[in-house]
DNA sequence: GTGGTCTAGACCACT
DNA sequence: GTGGTCTAGACCACC
């Protein structure tokens, strides 16, 4: 379900991160899921466990994810994030101004990008 | 012009080349304008000139600017570079993507999501 | 300055991080001081450098200290904690609680108890 | 009467533990009183029996309950073991220590501390 | 020189 | 079996 890209300038960990996220936000992981464990993750990527593990601590540190010693890892139930979400959310929208002004400099219009835009909301969950 | 955050996960060249990016995406600077020197902006930046240089040579790269032995670095025209167009907006499109999933995941709506992108698109040159 | 103890239940990092914060409580280390780099450290520890990354990496995420690349690592200025105060507030809470049930556990009087928080707190910082 | 979280750091058993003593240091257990067995618990808590028996380990070799084969599982009587009480203090003083750099930290000031601390005190049977 | 990432492989605590 | 910790040693980006 995971693809890892050994070129992108990406972190490994932080592409399953991303990759992580997409899953649950697109619905094919939904709340209370089992995540498959550190080891078969790694075997099936190709990674060491230490990365992948690495990925899960983040994940669990961002609120997305719940570890169970000795259980495994099961997708967390949503509204975890306390207080800090205002620091999120400003980080957001400065990538979001990053984005668009890499769009103007690709001479992409304005329709282009909100095709885009409306294409990738569609992709995760709908609505 | 350009403001440097020491604390972004961002290289300090990379902000210089995205800042950069954004003052010729709203037209503070235009084709052939002349730039600061390196000298220039690293002693107003409080930076090392290695690290201006180095974002000097990345916008050289991508077709952005040109410098002239001994005459100075200039606003390319906007020729752009050929083919790595397409590798640049695929890129793009990655990043659009992430953002929207973390925008789901902060609880975004889609208007919210939209007026956001209207706004930072007004802001870059009204078109 | 640091002392690992390699009997104790706490994982290294742990020993690392909570030491790191007592040395800036006591004022040993203050806002913008130098802090030993992961190599200084891991050699003088007799620890692993990845063992002092992480812990690194976990003060940073706390706030408390700040790293700058290729230049080395910094005592945070105060203030940096956001929003999610009352999170850690509260966990402090239930720390100071099991300390207390564990104290009059082992028969201590309050006025030992007191004495004690008060030596303590004279030793950080004293006020 | 014993609240498992399954988010916690501690593990289960520690948690079991913990519980185990405030409920004997607030009185609601007491001297030679029987306690529910590791089957009747694990029932309860929905915890797997090894985990109750774990914990159950724990107190007793803390002296803190004494099982009779065959009979139960009591509260022992204040014996306490005999040389590790020096030991456990010291542990006590540790975390004392931490608890109070946390709270600097975090910007506490001495006031709220104290009353904090009295609160805990009192909650846990008047003396 | 600095910290950040990754791999390989080991041990431990918990279920 | 699960995730968490630690070591050893490598490579990279940044300054």
């Amino acid at each position: 379900m995971i693809q890892i890209n050994e070129r992108s300038l990406l972190p490994l960990y932080e592409q399953i991160v991303q990759q992580m996220k997409e899953l649950i936000a697109k619905g094919v992981l939904q709340e209370g899921d089992k995540i498959p464990s550190v080891r078969e993750l790694s075997a099936q990527l190709l990674v060491n466990p230490n990365t992948v593990a690495k990925s899960f601590q983040e994940l669990e540190r961002q609120g997305i994810i719940v570890t169970h010693r000795g259980k495994g890892t099961f997708v967390a139930k949503r509204a975890a994030a306390p207080g800090m979400e205002r620091e999120r959310i400003e980080q957001l929208q400065a990538e979001l101004r990053h984005v668009v002004v890499e769009a103007r400099h690709l001479g992409i219009s304005r329709e282009q990008f909100s095709a885009w835009t409306e294409e990738e909301w569609r992709r995760f969950g709908g609505e």
